[in-house]
DNA sequence: CTCAATTTGTACTGATCGGTACAAAGAGTC
DNA sequence: GACTCTTTGTACCGATCAGTACAAATTGAG
């Protein structure tokens, strides 16, 4: 009881959210968890009675009910597309701090085994389907909306990746202007047919 | 000494890759890696003295040298960038599987604290030089070679993220045929300035 | 205050971790 | 067969894991 109790659940969540961003599901262990709660173990299952697994789905859904109300929503619903687009890149960007921060559902997604599959897809496939109608409602034709969208959606993973690969920024925040220019200008979609000069398998 | 001895090296680390890749460097427990290999701890240990990091280690510089050859070489090597490019594609669709497996480079990327940062960094910058050397080959201008490079080799660990998490291979090769695309039109690169209805920030 | 309910620290559990020690077993040479 | 040298299985080590038990401390209501 020395320590920090009377705050509320958030910012405990918070505090184990960092712990699972930073070192996987399985290393996160419980010492790890009440070193950055300031909990002890005694607490820390009295907050969470199933444990771990607990934790991780509320963290997950944490994060997801976040990108629901600051992005999805946003996204899907304003009239002007490219407001709720452009909003959607910022507050990514501040999300994972420029690509300094890792994607905890992208990581998840790479551990087999864990239970959170069903959370996972679908945080993804609402921020695909959300982006997809934003570019739809800008003009492109369903098609091609769809597929920028799920370019876009795993190329942000994957910015994710490379930038912390490469312990680099920039990589993340030169492919969100890349993502820019693709959503912006009508060219680079689905065209006609994959050249002649790539025979398409 | 009742099972597999006498096949030599290479064996034993495919059978310790697969481990890694499907279960993490965590997870992949002495336990595990002594079932997969059919070997014991003493011979496990007999071939890799450091234990679990040289194993970890072994696997990543024989992932290189995979890569090196079969990937980056053709790319700066072939005369026709169209031919090494197609076969980059070709291996990579061949390699994950169409996407069903993981990139180990990346999984052991999002990591924090593992100590082969250097191999990791290694693997993808070869891999965006080549394949920046082959796009300027093909005729991209320099600067547009390298956005181009680095969009594709960070968007394929992208696409193999989603894959994964939608268990669904039609994601990845859908990705591999939008950047077969991207490399064999001129519009899709660099274009002046991001347009005015995105104000970029 | 009193008393019940909740919250907390801590000592424990059994399991599993990576790694070591070491003796038995195999293989090669003579 | 007798002698090495390598390879192998297994018993063990201390550390740490997730989780439990439980009593002391705290809180809140009356």
């Amino acid at each position: 009881m020395t320590t920090s109790s009377r705050r509320g659940r958030d910012p405990v969540l918070q505090a184990i959210a960092e712990v699972f961003r930073r070192h996987g599901y399985e290393r996160a262990s419980l010492s790890r968890l009440t070193a950055a709660t300031g909990l002890g173990k005694g607490s820390l299952y009295n907050f969470f009675p199933h444990g771990k697994e607990q934790m991780a789905a509320e963290v997950l859904a944490h994060i997801q009910r976040w990108f629901e109300a600051e992005i999805f929503v946003p996204l899907k619903e304003t009239e002007d597309p490219w407001a709720g687009i452009e909003r959607m890149f910022r507050s990514t960007e501040q999300y994972f701090q420029s690509g300094q921060k890792i994607c905890l559902m992208g990581l998840m997604a790479l551990d087999e085994e864990t239970p959170f599959g069903t959370q996972i897809r679908a945080y993804f496939s609402d921020w695909q389907i959300a982006l997809a109608s934003a570019a739809h409602k800008s003009g492109k034709p369903q098609e091609e909306a769809n597929d920028l969208a799920e370019e876009i959606v795993s190329g942000i993973q994957g910015a994710l990746v490379l930038a912390h690969a490469q312990s680099d920024a920039g990589i993340f925040l030169r492919r969100m202007q890349s993502f820019r220019r693709r959503l912006a200008f009508p060219c680079g979609g689905l065209q006609s047919e994959t050249p002649g000069c790539l025979q398409g398998r």
